[in-house]
DNA sequence: TTTGTAATTAACCAAAAGGTTAAATAGGAA
DNA sequence: TTCCTATTTAACCTTTTGGTTAATTACAAA
């Protein structure tokens, strides 16, 4: 069932691999030799792990004689620190107490824990 | 072999369902059974995503009678932004456009592509 | 043309993910 | 106690993920 693009990425980033392959990357366009070297793994198993980046957009590839280096594309991330920036309140700005008392009033007001509008 | 922390949380929000929670956390807590009612799928469904989200930090559950309300806990998303944050740079400052020059001549320039040290 | 290097594809495998239904547990209420 | 509601656990299934080795493709150079 495609898998909307935000779920792409986050997967493509939940790989230590991966994302050293990212940090690799943002020093230069890399070839897929040179990308494997530090990683203690097979060449085809870094080949689908650049799959992966490629279709999550987080890398393009050009062709190049017999390699193809590959190159950071950031775009991705944009999208998914900017999901995650919705949530940015939550662990800033230090209302955490406020908040984990609000928590604990609606917690012991007898029904579940429903709503805001239904909190007081 | 026990995944670091950051791919946990990356891969707490790499499903839609999931991220959907923590979008209904972010308005406060709620319990299992109103959390699962937008979703088109069982409550043991429900369940599984909710202890994948608990196991990854991104919520935390109480106990209030037969209820079990659970809470966003925001912090592990700071964790992730901050990594993203460090590819900032290559999404913002429009050095896209002087970054794919560089490439460019790199890939032209003979040998595959190797470190800028060695780019001139 | 032959040889060597870069990278991918194929075939396979084990483990994890994401879902299901049915059964079990926990606690409030009658 | 008995019953009802909330939630989890168990057992199962299918698909995806992340890895392997062996074979194949693509190209440059001798």
């Amino acid at each position: 069932m495609s898998p909307d693009r935000l779920s792409v990425v986050f997967a493509a980033l939940a790989d230590p691999t991966r994302r050293e392959i990212l940090v690799q990357l943002s020093h230069g366009s890399r070839s897929v030799t040179e990308l494997a070297a530090p990683h203690a793994m097979s060449l085809p198993a870094i080949s689908k792990h650049l799959r992966v980046l490629e279709r999550s957009g987080l890398i393009a590839r050009e062709r190049a004689a017999q390699w193809r280096p590959c190159r950071l594309q950031a775009a991705p991330l944009k999208e998914a620190v900017d999901w995650i920036g919705q949530y940015r309140r939550h662990w800033e700005e230090r209302l955490d107490r406020l908040d984990d008392y609000l928590q604990e009033l609606q917690a012991k007001s007898g029904q579940p824990t429903r709503r805001k509008s239904r909190a007081s």
